[in-house]
RNA sequence: AGGGGUAUCGCCAAGUGGUAAGGCAUGGGACUUUGACUCCCACAUGCGUUGGUUCGAAUCCAGCUACCCCUG
């Protein structure tokens, strides 16, 4: 045996293959499920639960269930609500890895007398040859690469994790999960936000937190009246669908006005600039940042890298980035990711966008 | 109630005798472990209305209706 590894398993094809790939490698492996919210657990009529159940039978582990409702719930939803309510718009998946998938569950998974703790992210976590620590890589596959998810993750806990599926394209995992016979080897994937139902954000705020919804007006860019909205938290940046508005070209929002409670709306050359302001830096390759540097960053999951300088604020607490080529939709709220080819330096969230 | 103009999909808008472009909006799908963007598909048997001319009209003619402008 080579170490006890407790698999966070979601009822998935990933985190099923990554347990059975642990044990194929001759870990001691256990099962562990994390019970989010209620809306997790059953979204997607067969649930994670018993689905991981499932699996876990099938692989002949011990598999156990952990509840996280309250930690959930005050770390990952009551946060996505407020960031709304600030007309920020929120990324609960990055929020929850960093406050539960890895943060909570490490604690909880070392009580139960494991080493490490392993996940389905298609993202690789290596110590660097050349610098003797570990680090967060890109995914082999890059389509499917979820480092982005992955940047808030404390440098210190790396040591902890394994990510196996980050060296595998999404095909070759189905092509294993089949060959290994996994009961869910074909189950679909896309599961959008996990604790809203439907995928429908909207209609989880209107339910939700109907408080935080005012109407108010749609403008352009002069501040022309162009519209009605039902409440600023139901736009984002860059969003073109749902304004309504029938113009000469398409309108995208540029701009989200809390204060005056308005949605500002342009063409899409106005969605685009050229920097903006992080905090909640967190960096994983670096131990200070107190002069500035060049760098790759995506300002989104699914964005293109692109290059650009940062560089410190307020003693090193919040970050500016100045990019080489305007970036779409920079969106308060969002995380920039910034990253050395291959591995994840560090990130932040968008506090403000700098335009030029 | 003198004169002129306009009436084509929710909005804008091609079309001027030969059998209804396009854009925006909207709906659906694809993509996606956030919100988006993007891509694909759908979207007027009918052109204010009633008649007429014609083999054939949204396109020509006449009446009616509505709105706009000018002059009263």
């Amino acid at each position: 045996m080579k170490g006890k590894v407790a698999v966070a398993m979601s009822g998935g094809v990933d985190s099923s293959l990554t347990a059975a790939l642990l044990i194929e490698q001759g870990y001691d492996v256990i099962g562990v499920t994390m019970n989010l919210s209620d809306e997790s657990r059953e979204k997607g009529g067969s649930t994670a639960i018993t689905d991981a159940k499932k699996v876990a039978d099938a692989l002949n582990i011990p598999h156990y269930v952990v509840n996280y409702h309250k930690q959930f719930n005050d770390e990952v939803i009551k946060y996505f609500i407020s960031e709304y309510a600030h007309g920020r718009t929120p990324n609960p998946c990055v929020r929850c890895n960093n406050a539960i998938k890895f943060g909570g569950l490490l604690q909880d998974c070392l009580a139960l007398g494991a080493e490490y703790v392993a996940t389905g992210h298609y993202a690789r976590i290596e110590q660097d040859e050349k610098m003797g620590r570990y680090v967060i890589k890109k995914g082999v596959d890059e389509r499917k690469d979820q480092s982005y998810m992955l940047y808030t993750l404390d440098k210190d806990i790396l040591k902890y994790f394994m990510l196996p599926l980050g060296v595998y394209s999404k095909d070759k995992t189905r092509e294993l999960a089949n060959s290994m016979n996994l009961p869910v080897a074909n189950k679909p994937e896309s599961q959008e936000i996990c604790f809203i139902p439907n995928d429908d954000y909207k209609a989880y705020l209107k339910q939700k937190a109907p408080h935080i919804l005012k109407p108010g007006d749609i403008v352009d860019v002069d501040g022309n009246y162009l519209g009605k909205h039902e409440g600023v938290p139901l736009y984002t940046i860059g969003q073109r669908k749902g304004l309504g508005i029938a113009a000469l070209h398409p309108l995208y929002v540029v701009g989200l006005d809390v204060k005056r409670n308005r949605v500002i709306v342009g063409e899409n050359k106005d969605v685009f600039a050229y920097g903006l302001v992080a905090q909640n830096l967190n960096f994983i390759t670096r131990d200070e940042f107190n002069k500035p540097f060049t760098t790759t960053a995506k300002i989104r999951y699914g964005a293109k890298e692109c290059e650009c300088e940062i560089s410190p604020l307020n003693d090193g607490k919040l970050a500016k980035v100045i990019f080489k080529e305007p970036q779409r939709a920079i969106t308060p709220g969002q995380s920039i990711v910034f990253y050395d080819k291959e591995i994840v330096v560090g990130g932040g969230t968008i506090k403000n966008i700098i335009r030029k």
